[in-house]
DNA sequence: CGACACAAAATCGTATACAATCCTGTTGCG
DNA sequence: CGCAACAGGATTGTATACGATTTTGTGTCG
């Protein structure tokens, strides 16, 4: 378990390693309140603590990393006030961004999303449930791109990665098929262009995904000796 | 003009001369352009470049500082799309946010917003421009304080500064008290708690925002031959 | 005189060295 | 035997050194 195998992909850039990392946060390799050593990071990507910092750092602006002072890096454990507050922005961004997304809509995106969720089946067919996972984010951060308002996608696709921490650590349900079903029901809306159709969809869907959450307050400060084992 | 003074107030971190270099940039102390050489800050504060890097890509994430590789760090200089997309964002953001806010509102957060305006105020007749836009942005990210939702404060606060810039280059009237007016009117909304009218209210202020600058797309890439001089 | 080539300076990119802090295991004392 | 003090090791924080790239200045040739 101490070994760690280099990634010997070479030409690994600062920003590269942050999507790598966000990556592999969004798919759940790396769970909540995993520690991430700047040496065990250096020389698993053959690069010097420098770009690992640098990484670290990035990928703390996003709220996916907590560093803690002399302490180290450790994957984002969200509170419970925090999920709240993410679905929160969440619902206040995505619906009227899905409307935008359906004005604009051409066929090539419509096939890109379509595909999207194909992939996702097979994925959840394959049992790689952090693929599928990662794949159902992108099925939102795809709308606010083709909306066409970067900056927001920014936003949203910060709050995604986000999402699949909070789900990490409070999903209720093991039924994982709601999510393909109001991705179909969107898509529809889509291919209709029907923006409030659409935003009605993305609204209800949002609702729904904060719905199978376990968010009750109790034990919400029970990572108090030390982030409880530090997981 | 080669001489520039050290800040002798000693103890900068990494995030104090973050919202040192943040607040210069709202002030429009720094315009749009300037170019922030990691040694020149480095001795301005102090400090390594170590702590200047750490400090010029947190900018960088938020989209104060566009970092240009074998180059430098600069103030950005937000298009006339990501100005839309800017207001475009906050339109989605701050009126619902006013909404919470208003319903929340405590005797001590009016007083607090109150003493803003009165701030704001004293800097016009004072002449201190750039003082009056730093406290009028702070007028809308308190808002987003008292709503209770720091997550989306985050993203208010990134928006507000990105606005000064766009201000700095795009604004077109001289006559600068519409801001007060409005932010007045919000506060009487808040006072009397009425949810609707503070989310109406913050609607057609940032219309207004949006109206008064020159956004037309003529000359959008004028900055061409190596940013036009660097200014 | 103008254009190109080359050299020098300045600035950024990355790695490494050293200091500071924290964690852990051990020792000594009550 | 239990607890506190201390020492060793490990990890992070910061500074600095060095290499790479860009910019700028200079000289030569057409």
């Amino acid at each position: 378990m101490g070994t760690m195998n280099k990634i010997e992909t070479k030409g690994w850039t600062s920003d590269t390693v942050v999507s790598d990392l966000e990556r592999a946060i969004h798919e759940h390799r790396l769970p909540p309140g995993t520690k991430l050593g700047e040496d065990e990071l250096g020389d698993a990507y053959g690069i010097s603590r420098t770009i690992v910092r640098a990484a670290l750092l990035a990928l703390s602006h996003r709220h996916l990393v907590e560093l803690k002072r002399n302490r180290g890096a450790f994957v984002a454990q969200p509170s419970v006030r925090e999920a709240r507050e993410v679905f929160e922005a969440r619902s206040l961004l995505e619906p009227r961004t899905a409307h935008s997304a359906a004005l604009r809509m051409t066929d090539a995106d419509l096939r890109l999303l379509n595909e999207n969720i194909r992939d996702e089946h097979a994925a959840l067919d394959a049992g790689e449930n952090g693929r599928a996972l990662f794949l159902s984010g992108q099925f939102h951060v795809e709308i606010a791109r083709i909306a066409d308002q970067s900056t927001i996608e920014t936003f949203i696709s910060e709050l995604i990665s986000r999402s699949s921490l909070i789900i990490a650590l409070y999903w209720r349900r093991r039924a994982a098929l709601c999510e393909t079903q109001a991705h179909h029901a969107l898509l529809d809306a889509f291919a209709n262009r029907d923006g409030d159709a659409a935003e009605q969809l993305m609204k209800s869907h949002l609702l729904d995904l904060v719905a199978s959450l376990d968010l009750r307050n109790v034990s919400q400060p029970p990572t108090s000796l030390r982030e409880a084992l530090q997981r």
